[in-house]
DNA sequence: CTGGGGAGGGGGCCC
DNA sequence: CGGGCCCCCTCCCCA
């Protein structure tokens, strides 16, 4: 629904530059897809072999500076400045610094349905954090476990507990639209939605995007060969879910 | 039905 | 230890 997106282009700071990743069909040629996908089909034929051309993200994002710098912080001032002058004004090169660790390059992506952890049920629990919500349990085991009270979730540290009861308590809210969200920087991530902020563009058709992972997604549909293989007739997709759909409907039929 | 975009969540890592 | 950021993943919806 927040389909809004397409609004004004608010804070187009500056736009990432992927225009690196145009290399990865050079990764790609390193990894031929018929090995990794032989990698190993424990889950049939889903198996997926990773290509990963996307092994040259870390440096993508570069300010391509096609952007009109309308710094005008929407209703909401992106809150931590830090974070967005980080991801802005520290040239767009946020991942740079961090990121500067390539992906390994041949991360074989055995496709095993992952269970999504999510506890939507308490999600709407908006109460604030309280102390008893990090119970530890006696630790029966060698190693303590600290429970969330709102799931059956459980960590092995009292920092993972804390980071994950924040996806109940969701302390950062939308002054826009008052929705909330466990993380700061997933509600700027949501706040673009607003301000139609879209710092990552591709560099192979100007589309931009305002979250990373989708640009990455993006990326995909222009790798002659995508990331994700079907063990059985070698077609690729750009996503998993791609995969699984192409699995489940046919060409893999027999094992799924 | 498939492909792709939009949006959001979680864990891990680094500072 | 907490904050910030990144990667990976998933779900929903639309063309």
């Amino acid at each position: 629904m927040p389909r809004s997106f397409l609004v004004k282009n608010y804070f187009a700071r500056q736009k990432p530059n992927y225009s690196e990743l145009e290399c990865q069909n050079d990764s790609l040629e390193r990894y031929p897809l018929a090995e990794l996908s032989s990698a190993d089909s424990t889950s049939t034929c889903f198996t997926t072999g990773l290509v990963w051309d996307l092994s040259v993200l870390p440096a993508l994002y570069l300010p391509t500076s096609q952007t009109e710098p309308s710094a005008t912080p929407g209703p909401l001032d992106l809150s931590s400045p830090s974070s967005l002058s980080s991801s802005a004004s520290s040239s767009g090169e946020e991942d740079e610094g961090r990121t500067s660790d390539p992906p390994s390059p041949e991360p074989v992506h055995t496709y095993a349905p992952r269970q999504r952890m999510k506890c939507t049920g308490v999600m709407a629990h908006m109460s604030p954090p309280e102390e008893e919500e990090e119970r530890e349990t006696p630790v029966t085991a060698t190693r303590p476990a600290f429970l969330c009270k709102h799931c059956p979730k459980e960590y092995t540290s009292l920092g993972a507990l804390k980071m994950h009861i924040r996806s109940h308590t969701l302390p950062c809210v939308c002054t826009t639209c008052g929705k909330a969200f466990s993380r700061p920087w997933l509600l700027r991530g949501h706040i673009r939605t607003h301000t139609g902020e879209r710092p990552f563009s591709c560099p192979h058709c100007n589309r931009a995007f305002a979250d990373r992972s989708n640009l990455r997604a993006h990326l995909q549909t222009h790798a002659e060969v995508k990331k994700y293989q079907c063990g059985v007739c070698s077609r690729t997709f750009s996503r998993m879910s791609l995969l699984q759909k192409h699995s489940s409907s046919g060409c893999c039929s027999t094992s799924v």
